[in-house]
DNA sequence: TTATTCTCAGGAAACGTTTCATGACTATCT
DNA sequence: AGATAGTCATGAAACGTTTCCTGAGAATAA
């Protein structure tokens, strides 16, 4: 029973109109009421509904908007696909989802998948500067690629600062901030340096760990046993750039026989919830993913272009989760 | 720099070839050599790319299928997006997708933008039987709608009686079936049963208890109470129709001073991983995920429709979480 | 050589919209 | 009353492809 469907061309038969008064009336333009009646009557009837090639072939736009994110196995990934559709639904654009992990790591391909794909604009989630031709509206999220480039983020540094505060607040006399990540720089590394600049005005002694490309919080093990004194550890605070690393370090330091948070405070930054209570995996640094979304897709669709700012950085907020005191 | 898009119209000239020629290279069919190699060369000279919308208002076909999923929320979905995604990929598909929640619910509205969308073909997880029109391939994951909508799910079933039978090899000898869920039913439902007439063919004396629309397993709390002698449970081993209501059932009994595994084994469904290390909530039966998404996309775009089967259920396999002695 | 078939590029029509120029008609002004 | 301005539906052109028909030339057969 596939019926062909109707164009406008036969509602502006049925109803007795010319085809430009059934665009009209589509697109909601001035008809006169008489027609408008007869052309609603014939699209009802017909069961008629624009062809979005033929419009998007005139109109040169779409409303469809590519989201690229790495995958979706990392909740905080998820979580802004979730809001980001939210976000473009509210105000009727359709989403594309491309995941680069997908695609063997390689954002290059899926960007021109996306040029290829005629969207009105991108929102990625991108390490690389692939997205260098200014034909499509393009937000980055997370990574700063240069003035021309308009970037979302969460305040890194001051969420780094925040933490900073917290810990002294909450009695800490010697810090530790941790970092794990990739090579390729990203707005998240203002985290460390909001929180070692943020130890440093409160007068907390801070050491400072990085590794590259590793994965579990193990290489932070012979530091940790470095650092014990009659089984304490000397530091009664530390800061970990993300709850991923934060649970590895709890967890590290449950082995090492250490107590969290009654011998050691520490704080990850993300604010990723469990899907099966929605607590935080652990006290934490609270990303307003929702707000990140909104504002990508707000910027992404603003009318003037040239009011759009490079670097948007939106506030974060403390989140409790048990491994600290408060 | 917005440099207009060049057309087939352009690469004709630059090459000094007819149209049609041109669209015969890029599709790949049959052209003289030299002709190719003139228009190959255009097309790289002046960086064409076909107009999706040109394309599809002449072929009636987009390349992208729509995916309706209710959130990102829950493990199980966002995997479900990211294999599917996967699998579209593969094969030259784009996805478009539609969170159902974000949609106050509203499960026919969602449908109504798919259909407006023109898309090739929707795999969708719904709830009710919104896609009643068969314009455009549909394909149902884990709820049955009728023979005419072909349906990919686990084998529920064989989940059930999966379960059973470990819970009889891990030595219980009477056991509790919880369920709780949404009134509609689906596939998952078969679950239970299963688990049930496993008990029965194996002579294990099984307990049957279900709660439509309540989150939390404190519904449970009065069952539990009533059914303790001495501080211990009569059931030696508890069956979940989902890990998060197994997850659930455990801190509940822990309130309740019950050991998990020791005194009580506990088998959920589905196969949720932590995103911090991978393993599994529970002990569970293992939703084949990567498997249900490709053969999703397998019956979707199979050019012989006649040969889609109406049902097509997938092995599960056993999780080991802790929640069982192994 | 001439007639017949085959191959393959050229060109035009069509897909379903949007938009612009046109002209019919009404309303306002002098 | 006649001229001018304003409103608004009409119809055609254009968007960038695909596809079908035509015909030119090559290849084969007689």
């Amino acid at each position: 029973m596939k019926k062909a469907m109707s164009t406008m061309k036969d509602v502006a038969r049925e109803a007795g109109v010319a085809l430009g008064t059934v665009s009209r009336v589509v697109n909601g333009q001035q008809v006169g009421e008489e027609y408008r009646v007869k052309v609603e009557a014939a699209i009802e009837k017909l069961g008629y509904q624009v062809n979005p090639y033929a419009r998007g072939l005139k109109t040169n736009k779409t409303n469809i908007i590519a989201v690229i994110l790495p995958s979706m196995e990392h909740p905080y990934f998820s979580s802004l696909a979730q809001q980001i559709n939210l976000s473009l639904t509210r105000r009727d654009y359709q989403m594309m989802l491309f995941l680069t992990d997908s695609h063997h790591n390689r954002e290059d391909e899926c960007v021109r998948m996306v040029r290829q794909n005629k969207v009105d604009g991108i929102i990625g989630l991108t390490y690389n500067a692939v997205h260098l031709s200014d034909d499509i509206p393009f937000i980055s999220i997370d990574r700063y690629f240069g003035p021309n480039v308009p970037c979302v983020a969460s305040d890194n540094y001051g969420g780094g600062r925040l933490a900073a505060e917290r810990l002294a607040a909450l009695g800490c006399k010697k810090v530790l901030s941790l970092w794990t990540g990739s090579a390729t720089p990203g707005e998240a590394d203002k985290r460390v340096d909001g929180f070692i600049t943020g130890c440093n005005l409160l007068g907390i002694p801070c050491d400072d760990l990085r590794y590259v490309d590793v994965d579990g919080a193990d290489v932070f093990r012979d530091h940790f046993q470095k650092h014990l004194i009659g089984g304490k550890l000397i530091y009664d605070g530390i800061f970990c750039n993300t709850d991923l690393l934060a649970i590895q370090v709890r967890e590290l330091l449950a082995e090492l026989g250490i107590r969290v948070p009654e011998d050691v405070q520490i704080i990850g930054f993300d604010g990723i919830r469990r899907f099966d209570n929605g607590k935080f995996y652990c006290t934490t640094i609270i990303q307003p993913v929702d707000k990140i979304a909104e504002t990508c897709v707000d910027m992404l669709l603003r009318e003037d272009r040239s009011q759009v700012p490079s670097l948007l950085c939106l506030p974060v907020s403390y989140g409790f989760g048990g491994t600290t005191k408060e």
